[in-house]
DNA sequence: TCAAAAACGCAACAATGTTGCAAAATTACT
DNA sequence: AGTAATTTTGCAACATTGTTGCGTTTTTGA
């Protein structure tokens, strides 16, 4: 019986993650965190959290993985049911900044037979702010 | 005036990646054609392929950058205009393979202000063969 | 309190991608 | 064809990102 554990960097992490307001990668989380922990160790946390759905996995369109706060993990305080992270991100080439537009999702009908387990949806451009 | 050459490796990396029916990375080109030329020429020469929209990139889920033959392109003898690769990938979790779904264009809306110039829709789980 | 399990730090490694620079290949021009 | 301009290449070195093994520390549940 795995038993999850509570640690100081588990915590910060997740809080860290969470107060951003985009998606931060494992450096920015790194730089953000000072030295609570060693850097394998983020590696390790972030990869628990994903597990645990408390955040989610996004692929940046450079390949870079970053995390972000998921709405619905931090709302409904129940993180037993297992949702899809299917909205799609917002991946500024300016600024670099990685957003979650939670509300969008697309709609696309794959081929049959074809089984779906995880989506990553990733639009590239320039944001409102850059725009 | 920025003079496109024609080279030895960059007509044998565009073939191959055409004869590919699935997406390939860097690591497949340069297993698959041992060794026409160095490493390093064929990220550039992948990177100048995209630029001329002979073939288009696509980031896996693991972060992996993978590159495929773009049908617009192959069938249409002209390259000039630009066209979106706006169609759905599909990433494998088993076999590992990456299949452009080239008819299959998802539709979305995104709010105001945002500008899109590039798109990566990549969708994993188990694919006809494997499931 | 104490033992089991999970999490951590450290070090070493692996994979992927980038940069600078001089040499080689290709192209354009005469 | 000859030659100069420009692109492309190879090499070496480096940067970034992520992973693995293992012994130690921390957390948890009985």
């Amino acid at each position: 019986m795995a038993t999850v554990k509570k640690t100081a960097a588990k915590t910060a992490i997740f809080e860290f993650v969470n107060q951003s307001a985009q998606a931060v990668s494992h450096a920015d989380i790194q730089q953000g965190l000072g030295d609570v922990c060693d850097r394998v160790t983020i590696y390790r946390v972030l990869e628990r959290l994903v597990n645990e759905n408390l955040i989610h996995k996004i692929v940046n369109v450079d390949g870079v993985l970053k995390y972000a706060s998921c709405e619905i993990c931090a709302t409904e305080h129940t993180h037993v049911h297992v949702h899809r992270h299917d909205h799609i991100h917002f991946s500024c080439q300016k600024c670099k900044s990685v957003t979650c537009l939670e509300d969008v999702h697309p709609t696309y009908q794959l081929p049959k037979k074809y089984k779906v387990m995880e989506v990553n949806f990733t639009v590239s451009g320039l944001c409102p702010k850059c725009v």
